[in-house]
DNA sequence: ATGCCAATTAAGAATTGA
């Protein structure tokens, strides 16, 4: 079972990179954040088309949530509970049926929070508290559960580039670090840091300044693993290729493969 | 310190992103 996570930034300028993705990896199960677009605007019939059946939470120019999957959707919910979303499509959660198991996959799209001295900061840590609180719900239900996508939290200093060039970024700052540990603390890994601790593996690269050519990233896209998903773990890889096609998301994709 | 680049909306430039 290999579940991956990639924010698309706009899922109708990706499309072609996104059939691409699908042809050639062959996920499971698809996480994507940043579709910028409403769910009448998606390329459903061209996703489905390559053999992956689609939940979405779309939303016009901003935001938009999906999980592709290439096993059955057996239920799903839409947005956080408990958390006024201020019409923001962030978050939508599924149970995908396979092999006779099951597992449950959310596909998040977490606040940038800039300028961290504005109410955005605040939403960001809104965002994270609620998102905390339906994690640990769900880990009551001693389920096999993946929580991916983009957290748009730098967790350490190790998974960015130059650490005092973010140091007051809302990416970077303690308080955000703070609430992905909070997160972490609850009883999730972080699917990369259970199988590696090496610097330097970053799944964004800002279009501007020449970041990807200086490998100046950041590591901002996780998948989080429930015990019961964490024991099953066989593999993490980071799609970095992805990053230097054609018209390329400034994210690239990352791969959990769960036993 | 700021822009650098890309996408959206909508018809030029503003906003958002990270």
């Amino acid at each position: 079972m290999r579940i991956a996570t990639w924010n698309v930034n706009s899922v109708r300028q990706r499309l072609t990179p996104l059939l691409a993705f699908l042809k050639e990896t062959a996920p499971d199960v698809l996480c994507l954040q940043e579709l910028k677009c409403e769910e009448s605007a998606f390329p459903r019939m061209e996703v489905e088309d390559a053999g992956y059946n689609v939940i979405l939470h779309g939303q016009k120019t901003f935001n938009g949530v999906a999980i592709l999957s290439k096993h059955p959707i057996e239920e799903s919910r839409i947005g956080l509970p408990d958390f006024d979303h201020e019409g923001q499509s962030r978050y939508i959660e599924a149970v995908i049926s396979h092999d006779g198991g099951a597992l449950r996959v959310a596909s998040i799209y977490a606040p940038n929070g800039n300028p961290a001295d504005t109410p955005k900061y605040d939403y960001k840590l809104a965002f994270m508290e609620a998102l905390t609180r339906h994690a640990a719900t769900l880990l009551q239900l001693e389920e096999a559960t993946v929580l991916a996508g983009d957290y748009n939290i730098i967790p350490e200093p190790c998974d960015v580039h130059d650490p005092a060039a973010w140091a007051s970024d809302a990416l970077f700052l303690p308080q955000s670090r703070k609430a992905y540990r909070r997160l972490l603390n609850l009883g999730y890994a972080d699917a990369l840091r259970a199988v590696t601790d090496d610097a330097g593996l970053y799944t964004f690269w800002d279009y501007q300044a020449g970041a990807w050519q200086k490998n100046k990233g950041i590591r901002i896209d996780h998948l989080l693993l429930s015990p019961q998903a964490a024991d099953r773990l066989e593999g993490v890889e980071i799609v970095k290729a992805m990053r230097a096609g054609e018209k390329p998301s400034d994210h690239v994709a990352i791969f959990a493969q769960l036993g």
